[in-house]
DNA sequence: ACAAGATATTTGATGCATCTTTTTTGAACT
DNA sequence: AGTTCAAAAAAGATGCATCAAATATCTTGT
């Protein structure tokens, strides 16, 4: 029985959508920045059909928004959309570390223990996009070890979701990104569930401070 | 601020994808079944790219699958899959429970009575679809007391998913469907979480034995 | 300088033609 | 009857023209 994927089969729509989730990601795109399909079309070099396409769907992955029929911008992220996205990841990321805990290969924390080390280096060297880039590899991993695609498809989708906060966020949080990612992969070596999923809450409550900082930042520079 | 929201502006475009959307519902299409963007165009009188449109937004929903690049289906669900769900809607719609029963009116708690009072009539009369739609009203409802439009996105794209399983599992279901309703609106009217969240879990559990009895017998033919 | 209204330009939605790839059908052979 | 291969048909992706609605700009008046 086939699981239930989407084929990543290659084509424009799907090359343009990726680059266009990792702008959004890197925090390339600013929040209120508005995007118009023939001018990405004159970018890519390409028609419009597949910019089209490629905008539908991230609109559809409420990564931007319509704000009128003509009229397609970066969201903001206010505060309590923030803390809702915060308390969705908490249950499920603990639902992902409770799962991985119980079945974790060798490999597996083989593999954690890698994106640990590179991210080390990342912080070192003051690498921000190569930091959160680790960071979310780490995160995207607890699912992919748990056997969740279902979870880490609605992961995908928060994460673009908080895509224009989570890079400028990574250097002011410094090592609160990644030192609880530690007790996680120890947890999972234990095979200890319950530690597994507190480190994961823990690590998703403390790197989200960066974040809140930031929001109600930006939010009192739109109240000026 | 605006909050983060898909504006819902009319188009063909959103108007097939909510007729597409209804009819996954509903079960009118079978695991399996193809769907072809040029007879959906004859179907519906119009040109091809509104029905693309909707077709790719399926897609990215994970409500349909291109099985390849020229065959788009309608997906089973493996039990594990279903399984996965499950266990995220239990964590999602547990938090929805939990924080609607902290902030419901009794506005709020009217329009589940009547949402529960007319799933009854439906039951009487043996109105499959209709008590399928009910049912689905009932589990939106608590996210939208709750205040939460991301979890409220997920759940749509979950319901999506368990479409074609759904409204079949709803009449062999009784009164299991809709029987841990009426303690989740008590919980809501003592502003008791602890007890809203336990009481829509338990719905969550009783209401998915038909729908996993109903996989294992699509397993079972599929093994013939 | 600001506001209101008119005009020009822009922008997304949609229809449709074309291309390439994939699927289906038909013929031949065993 | 089943398999293999070739040919025909079909199907999604993409380019692009057109339309209508929305946005931006300009002019006029206060």
């Amino acid at each position: 029985m086939p699981e239930f994927t989407t084929l990543e089969h290659e084509n424009l729509n799907k090359a343009v959508y990726g680059a266009l989730c990792d702008a959004l990601i890197q925090g390339r795109f600013q929040p209120g920045d508005r995007l118009k399909i023939r001018d990405l079309a004159e970018q890519f070099g390409i028609s419009v059909t597949p910019i089209r396409d490629a905008i539908l769907r991230l609109a559809n992955d409420e990564a931007i928004i319509f704000r009128s029929p003509r009229d397609i911008r970066i969201p903001d992220l206010s505060e309590g959309r923030y803390r809702e996205i915060r308390a969705i990841r908490i249950k499920l990321e603990g639902l992902a570390a409770e799962t991985a805990a119980q079945v974790a290969t060798s490999a597996d924390i083989e593999v954690l223990e890698r994106i640990l080390c590179e991210n080390e280096k990342a912080i070192e060297a003051g690498d921000r996009l190569k930091g959160a880039e680790l960071n979310q590899a780490f995160h995207f991993m607890l699912p992919q070890i748990a056997g969740l695609p279902v979870l880490n498809g609605i992961l995908r989708r928060l994460w673009l979701q908080m895509g224009p906060h989570i890079s400028d966020a990574y250097l002011p949080g410094g090592r609160a990104m990644i030192d609880h990612h530690y007790p996680v992969v120890e947890a999972l070596k234990r095979h200890d569930s319950g530690a597994a999923s507190m480190a994961i809450v823990d690590d998703i409550l403390l790197g989200g401070k960066p974040i809140l900082e930031r929001i109600e930042r930006g939010a009192e520079r739109k109240a000026l």
